[in-house]
DNA sequence: CGTTGGCTTGAGAGGGCTCAAGGCCAGTGG
DNA sequence: CCACTGGCCTTGAGCCCTCTCAAGCCAACG
């Protein structure tokens, strides 16, 4: 699976067909089942993921017990607590497959060595953290411009497949809301 | 003023003595007047922003006309609306000065450019962006572990000086509350 | 010394939460 | 193939956090 990882790649730079192997070593493939941990909370956080085919989420539980999703992840996007990944701390967070979930992983060790072998993979990854910031400075904005019950609903018309294919409830932690009050907001524009 | 930047280049990755001026050289630094704007709403977002000394803050206005506060900048922060700078498109935001504010800028065109004839500079942007990112996700987080009310002391007990050095009016609408509400919490400790 | 912008106060309203219960599947074991 | 169970979604009542609107106040600035 790592082929779609490649192809990634060859979005933003060149890469030699030489290379690709080589490049390849560095990763490791893994597929995780529903609800599988790839990072626990409070522990280590060794890895960046390269989702191939699925779905993660990163989340944290608060003080009160309550699973508290901060991000989504689908096909072709990267995820790890940046904070502690890079400073090789443990994290706050937990992350887990929402469905069974094809990922390519990277260890914080590997991915400097393979920088430092293709450099022009900094210009791909900072490609990707420029793109990734951009996102949620737009979503910053969304936070300041919309109710809850906005945001519900532009989220679901910006990405109707992905609303359906998660459970409700995490799509009310990730736009921090009760599951109570999105139902809510359902059933309003039912009728 | 570009020398700051140098060392803020020589935290990240080694630059060499004899680069210095042809790096800076693709650079404009400028002084901005308190309240004075250097990107307006609705027009093309040209430059990316290197704050040498001051703030500054990017905005958009709402439909009632108030403006909304998403960001901050201050020393060593760099700032632009990027989905636009990125596509060189339109921007939703103003950037407009705090206080009298020091600043390098530098357009999409010659940035380009720069990365062109400096590609260990991909490396520092790789880093500068990963460690924006990972300071939203935490700030993620706080927006939804804490209350408003919360928000605010956290916020003025992790970055004291800045909560003195702003206006309340603004602080508050980037902590997306009302200037009225504040006033209120701050009377609450007070007391 | 008058105006103006920013901070404060207070009353009333509403968005969104909590808690507790009820209903609807989907998966599991027999 | 059917009954059972556990998870998830829905409903409703009551409440609190935060907003809106409308004054009043204070300090800065011309």
């Amino acid at each position: 699976m790592s082929e779609k990882l490649i192809k990634h790649f060859r979005k933003y730079i060149p890469v030699d067909a030489e290379d690709e192997a080589e490049m390849i070593s560095f990763f490791r493939s893994g597929t995780f089942a529903k609800k599988e941990s790839l990072v626990v909370q409070n522990t280590k956080c060794r890895y960046h993921f390269f989702v191939v085919k699925g779905c993660l989420r990163m989340f944290y539980i608060d003080e009160k017990g309550m699973e508290q999703t901060i991000q989504f992840a689908i096909e072709n996007w990267w995820i790890t607590d940046y904070l502690a990944f890079e400073k090789q701390t443990v994290t706050a967070f937990e992350i887990q497959a929402v469905e069974k979930s094809d990922v390519v992983q990277i260890d914080y060790g590997s991915q400097e060595k393979l920088l430092a072998r293709f450099p022009q993979l900094e210009r791909y990854f900072r490609l990707i953290y420029q793109r990734a910031y951009a996102a949620t400075q737009l979503r910053t904005k969304y936070l300041h411009d919309f109710s809850r019950e906005q945001m519900y609903h532009h989220f679901s018309e910006s990405f109707p497949e992905f609303a359906g294919r998660v459970p409700q409830q995490l799509l009310a932690s990730y736009l921090n809301m009760t599951p109570e009050y999105l139902s809510e907001i359902k059933k309003k524009r039912r009728s």
